[in-house]
DNA sequence: GCCAACGTTGGC
DNA sequence: GCCAACGTTGGC
């Protein structure tokens, strides 16, 4: 079981989209970086749902349904299925995790243009414990 | 193969 | 809306 955190702006896909879609595909991935991560996602991985420019947190965990395919708008690059698992109690936003030492050497600190990025086990637990609070 | 120019992302 | 950081492209 992997982990991994991706991001969207809620103006363009939010947590209520999908929710409303049930599922949907996670494409238009243009980065090597963020398509080897895609490739490497297995299905049961759990992600974390980033919202960048308005909101800048970490608001549910979705579930990745469907492993890596050529995404349908183009074949050289690769979407997969997700759908939704939980919305969390609380968001846990960006400054909180720029605050947190355990939290600095995520790649959303170091890496903050990486769109789809591994999350460690630890660095999961510890996130979903603070939407706890 | 290097690097300048350009485009895009995302935080502020 | 601005701009810094990063990735990609293309000329040499």
């Amino acid at each position: 079981m992997n982990y991994w955190l991706v991001k969207s702006e809620p103006d363009v896909y939010s947590w209520e989209d999908l929710v409303k879609d049930k599922k949907t595909t996670w494409d238009g991935v243009r980065n090597f970086q963020a398509r080897n991560n895609l490739k490497a996602m297995k299905k049961g991985d759990l992600a974390f749902f980033y919202y960048s420019n308005e909101g800048k947190a970490i608001v549910a965990m979705v579930e990745i349904s469907k492993e890596a395919f050529p995404d349908p708008k183009d074949a050289n690059w690769v979407a997969v299925e997700i759908k939704p698992k939980t919305l969390l109690k609380n968001p846990v936003s960006l400054a909180t995790i720029k605050a947190d030492k355990k939290l600095a050497t995520m790649a959303l600190v170091t890496n903050s243009r990486l769109s789809v990025q591994p999350v460690k086990p630890e660095e999961f637990d510890y996130i979903l414990a603070l939407s706890e609070k």
